[in-house]
DNA sequence: TAGATTGTTAATCGATTAACAATC
DNA sequence: TAGATTGTTAATCGATTAACAATC
């Protein structure tokens, strides 16, 4: 039993966003390694690579099943199942998450919002009022939450990531800005 | 001139935070490369490997002086000027970015927001008016802007990142959902 | 000086890529 | 059958880690 590598499981993601967004076209009912690829910015053989830590999709000579492939890869995320979450952080970018669409479209829900502000606990933000990050570990035992999403500053976010995992969550979503690439930076001398 | 890796750059970017944070309290002066590493959950060695790339900046037998550090980092990485940015998607996330914080504090700030959707073109987001994705190179080239932040749907910011890429921005801050660690997911047999 | 810590090299680890047998 | 494409292995590439000489 090896671990999945973390870039991969970031990519079965992407893969399930792009066959989801293909799904609704009847037409398109088989896709290749080197479609799905292009499609999303990587090789054929990493989709493949990818995929191949979960067991066998596709059919060789053919490609991949469309529906099935999106299927089996929610299974695997477990985006066709509802997931509970926590939030920590309830700033502006916190609160703007509460009510963020893309979450909604992957099964996921707030169960809990959580801030280290006195002055933002008791607040209320849509549904959910907000608790002090100090109660952090009894909610997410209570309900054998899994998953977080942290919001806060990122001089905060080492810190509260490691409550975090202390407490129990076994994925944590950071909305702290780090770039996805910085292009062409090269070595100074 | 080697380029630098990637997960150097953003830990770069981790560790001037933390400098940052530690910067005001006057009675530390020095830090090692194992109580920087500590502090942000890297290794000793790494935060020196990290450093090495840039050029020396510690002193043998002593540590890193944390103002100096802080400066030389903050020169590297860029956050000493003012940067411009543009914004693309005006979401519920997109306009929380507006007034996020954390940009102000790196010397980050918007010059332009944009929105493939033509309900939201032409509204305003604080100082700022919406315009269409079509404009973005036009923009992006006149005001030499080299930075973008992507807050759109998930399933279109493969498409949106190659076209920034393609109007000439260098680095992209994604706020896209990906997880940043998802634990313990192993291989299924 | 003795202890501490850097900067760098070499060894290790892990992810990506290329290649190809299997097979639809 | 011939062409296409998978799943998997082995080779490559790149990042991390360990170790240590240099030196404050």
């Amino acid at each position: 039993m090896k671990s999945v590598p973390q870039p991969t499981i970031e990519r079965l993601i992407v893969y399930y966003r792009y066959l989801e967004k293909i799904a609704h076209f009847d037409e398109i009912e088989v896709i290749s390694s080197h479609q799905l690829g292009q499609s999303v910015g990587a090789s054929a053989a990493k989709v493949r690579k990818d995929l191949s830590y979960f067991g066998e999709f596709g059919c060789k000579g053919v490609g991949y099943d469309v529906k099935n492939l999106k299927k089996r890869l929610g299974e695997i995320l477990g985006f066709n199942n509802i997931w509970s979450m926590i939030l920590v952080g309830t700033g502006n970018l916190g609160r703007a998450l509460v009510n963020y669409q893309e979450f909604v479209r992957m099964g996921l829900h707030f169960a809990g919002i959580f801030d280290c502000d006195l002055s933002k606990i008791g607040n209320r933000v849509g549904e959910l009022v907000v608790k002090s990050n100090h109660e952090i570990k009894e909610v997410v035992q209570k309900r054998e939450i899994k998953i977080a999403v942290m919001a806060v500053p990122a001089s905060e976010a080492h810190q509260v990531g490691k409550s975090l995992v202390d407490a129990g969550i076994k994925a944590i979503w950071n909305f702290a800005p780090v770039p996805l690439k910085w292009y062409n930076l090269k070595k100074y001398n």
